[in-house]
DNA sequence: CCGCAAAGGTGTACGACGTACACCTTTGGT
DNA sequence: ACCAAAGGTGTACGTCGTACACCTTTGCGG
């Protein structure tokens, strides 16, 4: 006569549920608070239970990279390889940018999961299919580097300097003033961007942009290699 | 009359031998293997002891980045901005080079270091110098991205699959074949660099190479576009 | 319908880790 | 000669990943 009310028996975990309650708990609490420890609480379950649906906690981590690489979408029929690429990357971007935590741990990974095998294969795919040699293709792929995810290693996250959420205007003009003197360059091009002087040091500039800007540069490059039928040149 | 060994009294640490002891045993024994307990001991002290000459590990870590960023040779006199950069930027990534895990951990801080910002600054000042425009200037340091220092975000530190030193040559060749119908473009584009053919997957590229041809392709986008006077469009 | 193996979940425990805090020891300046 | 500061110690706490032995539920072949 031990408490009748418990209807259904909880569904059995998987190694999806895990996965994606994983994902979310990383997305809501960010990834540093992600722990066996606070995934198994979520899921309502003691911590060792998760080690029946994966190895360790870099399986786990494996499986959420491959979570995110299915939301990336799949190729667009574009008429060229050049447009078809960029829309391809793009949309690994937005997939990324969704899950603020998914680049630095695709960086950590150390050997590739299938998810990420496929992609780098459909990407590798799309430049041969374009007429650009294997050779030419190699050399494009180590190029893009972490930008075939859609992202740049930002030199660093957020702006130079202690928390801008000090408030005391005074205090940072100051320290604007402070860094103007000491790294002249890099203030003026901080603040090259002319149209949004208002915050001193935040959100001076547009990521998309930026990151536009360097994957047409490259794609660019490739292009106008491809076309003048470039071959790495013998070099032993 | 207890141990009158001891001829000089152990000369007291400080911080800079704290952060050249940490940036050996990081050498030595790999990143993950630095801990605040493993450098203490290191140093034949007590692990509390570094807490008076660093605030935490995260400074220890800032701490080591200004280390090997202090290895970097300061600009030569060339005489073009294009070329006085890539040699800038390759002796970057020759320091880095020497330490390893390096790259992991400039990666991973959160803010900038005094001796970071000096480097920065001096990059930036030498695109001024030839005069490129601020505007274009900050796109190129956002599309050079970890690149200033050498380095590339491989997508996989290693080859992928399992450790390479099986050694059973039939099991690798059977992999290689499954490698290849599973996932042929990137087997293609592995194998597409025609000389070094004997390991089958393993050092298949020149690292050099590839860091090469990416900076130059960019390096040369951005001459492109500043011989042209390219500026960032109006996009508001 | 029984019994039993496998699959799934639990509890306890261990050895790392970073570091707070109170304490002792040495040293250099007056 | 003294004393404050600087440098080094010892103990302890909370967190982490996870090994290992155990219990419970479930589904299936006899």
């Amino acid at each position: 006569m031990t408490q009748q009310t418990e209807p259904a028996r909880r569904t059995p975990l998987n190694r999806d549920r895990v996965l994606r309650a994983a994902v979310a708990l990383a997305d809501r609490a960010g990834i540093e608070a992600l722990s066996m420890r606070s995934l198994a609480h979520e899921l309502d379950v003691v911590p060792m239970a998760l080690y029946k649906h994966v190895a360790n906690k870099e399986q786990l981590l494996d499986g959420m990279v491959d979570v995110i690489v299915g939301e990336i979408d799949p190729p667009a029929g574009d008429a060229d390889w050049k447009s078809a690429i960029r829309r391809r990357i793009l949309s690994a971007r937005r997939a990324l940018l969704r899950h603020p935590w998914a680049s630095r741990v695709i960086e950590s990974r150390t050997s590739p999961t299938p998810g990420v095998l496929d992609y780098l294969n459909s990407i590798i795919g799309m430049f041969r299919a374009g007429g650009l040699s294997a050779d030419l293709t190699h050399h494009a792929m180590h190029a893009l580097g972490s930008r075939v995810w859609g992202f740049t290693q930002e030199l660093f996250p957020a702006s130079p300097g202690p928390a801008p959420a000090d408030a005391d205007p005074q205090a940072l003009a100051a320290l604007l003033g402070e860094m103007a003197t000491r790294y002249p360059h890099i203030v003026e091009i901080v603040l090259a961007r002319p149209h949004d002087g208002e915050s001193v040091v935040g959100q001076g500039c547009d990521d998309q942009f930026e990151f536009e800007f360097a994957l047409d540069l490259l794609l660019d490059g490739f292009e106008r290699l491809h076309r003048q039928g470039w071959t790495s040149v013998e070099r032993f």
